[in-house]
DNA sequence: CCCAACATTGAGACTCATTTTCAATAATGG
DNA sequence: CCATTATTGAAAATGAGTCTCAATGTTGGG
């Protein structure tokens, strides 16, 4: 199953970088992948201490970045203030954010990448990555 | 000219708002509109400073957020930690930033606009603003 | 022109997310 | 099992941005 593909491919990543795997770091992992996306460490950090209260904040964050730096997970802002992790592993998407209730959907369209493409070239740019938020308001926020 | 236009609406704003019009916020939309786009407020601290010594810091950032209700300038993230204020008053546009020397090009692209609006009609979402970045390597950087 | 009413300012204290420090602890190779 | 070296947790530190408050400036009326 995936999810023991990727633990196994973070454990060969710290090999790689004379890294050490920990209780902390499997711990977190594992929490990481059950949840759904868009995880900030806080949250992470709150689910994680009902199961092992001695875990420290510090170390939630520090694991994180290491994640993102073993390309399992990515670093995102929706403009809350706090940042959000999404898993590296989930297809490449973009978000719909309602600014009254704070709802993220995600979405792919081919045709606007597309297009990112073009305008990076026109400019001499090679894209690694793109951000693109739309805000607005959702059905049901519209209604009230 | 334009900029005599903007300061006009701005002191209109404030009278509308019950606000006054001060030596600082005159100095600080000038100095705002003089200067390129995408600074953050310590930047314009920092040049307000070199005109007048006692400016202050917590005025800027609170004079940013006015111009911001007033229409006149957006805040953005590039993910370098700050918010940066750009002009309302220049056309729309998206950001291409290169990764490794940290320049911003600006393009426009009616066609991905176009997709968007259609993208979010889709999941019953009315879009306000949009916020679309791509990060990679400029022509530049690329040749080292 | 002057005053009263009230908005604004600047300095510094404060917040909040995140990072760093450091002594204690745990993982790894031999 | 040991020595080496990375990691951890707690607390202190950081840094962008916000708030507080006494002093100051702006305004509309008189």
């Amino acid at each position: 199953m995936l999810k023991e593909k990727i633990k196994a491919g973070f454990r060969s990543s710290l090999v790689e970088k004379g890294l050490k795997s920990t209780r902390q770091r499997e711990e977190i992992l594992d929490e990481f992948l059950n949840d759904g996306s868009h995880q900030s460490a806080e949250e992470l950090y709150l689910r994680l201490r009902r199961k092992n209260p001695r875990i420290g904040y510090a170390t939630v964050y520090r694991t994180l970045k290491l994640f993102e730096e073993c390309g399992i997970a990515e670093p995102r802002q929706f403009g809350d203030g706090q940042t959000r992790y999404e898993s590296s592993f989930d297809e490449h998407h973009d978000h719909l954010i309602c600014t009254t209730c704070g709802k993220i959907i995600e979405f792919e369209n081919p045709e606007i990448e597309a297009l990112q493409l073009k305008v990076a070239g026109e400019h001499g740019f090679v894209i690694d990555r793109h951000r693109l938020n739309l805000y607005g308001r959702c059905r049901d926020c519209r209604k009230t």
